[in-house]
DNA sequence: CATTATGTGGGATTTATTCCTATATAGGAT
DNA sequence: ATCCTATATAGGAATAAATCCCACATAATG
């Protein structure tokens, strides 16, 4: 296992990372606890949220596009693409013609209807680029 | 008002509308309810929530990817892309070269530190589509 | 082993969203 | 202007998601 980057290697990160690759599915933390449950039946669900964004900043399991915790709504309805920044949790809108047209793969395509198509942008803005701790 | 698409004009409706574009960040439904409050201070948050979700099914308002309610994790660490069920919230992940070296202009670039870009393609899935009710 | 920095369980808390239902109201009909 | 009713709202309760807290447990090092 792979997860020597000084963290230690417990039964129950084992466990949940074997969960994350198990399930096939993009499991959400709580599907990973109901997984996990089984081999260990008194594991907390904080264990599993504590791990899971642990592993996820060590860069061992990645996770789909979920700015903070709560939806967020965008009066722009032209289309348009998005800059958000991992830092202050700011979205900005950006345009680019080239972005607009992107087609899928033809192979995937043919396994799903296609409505929209948008590029999420992943960074640090410049304000927080500014503010130099951290 | 563009917004006679069926459904009522209410003092409640248009605070909400006014809300999601004046606070130009990209607000959550708690900012929205806490702006609102100025005006309306009795509004409840159920009716932010209806509203905002009922604009956007009516394409008044957008939002920023934001699939279901919880995270969703990923094993896969290697460059990728997203297929997001609008249906069913599968995700499927997809790979294409192309996406992979997506430059944003120029001008957004001088103003964001770039770590990564991901493209979601939302729409519906094999599955979803044969299961013909609605 | 013995030590200790790190991790865990589980219950409480906070935050986000949705449900419920009695009451209110927008907007077409009168 | 007033009535009617389908639709919308308030506000409180319920559910869901994520995080906090801290006494206790344990990986990893020597």
């Amino acid at each position: 296992m792979l997860r020597e980057q000084g963290t230690r290697v417990t039964p129950q990160r084992v466990a949940i990372l074997r969960a994350v690759k198990a399930t096939g599915i993009h499991p959400d933390a709580d599907a990973v606890y109901r997984h996990v449950s089984r081999e260990h039946p008194h594991i907390s669900r904080d264990t599993v949220y504590r791990t899971l964004s642990m592993m996820e900043e060590k860069n061992i399991i990645g996770s789909v596009l979920f700015v903070g915790n709560a939806k967020r709504y965008d009066p722009n309805t032209a289309r348009h693409h998005h800059l958000i920044c991992l830092r202050c949790r700011k979205i900005f809108d950006f345009s680019a013609e080239k972005f607009d047209l992107l087609e899928p793969p033809a192979s995937t395509l043919a396994r799903f209807q296609m409505f929209r198509t948008t590029v999420h942008v992943e960074g640090i803005c410049v304000e927080c680029q500014k503010r130099k701790t951290m």
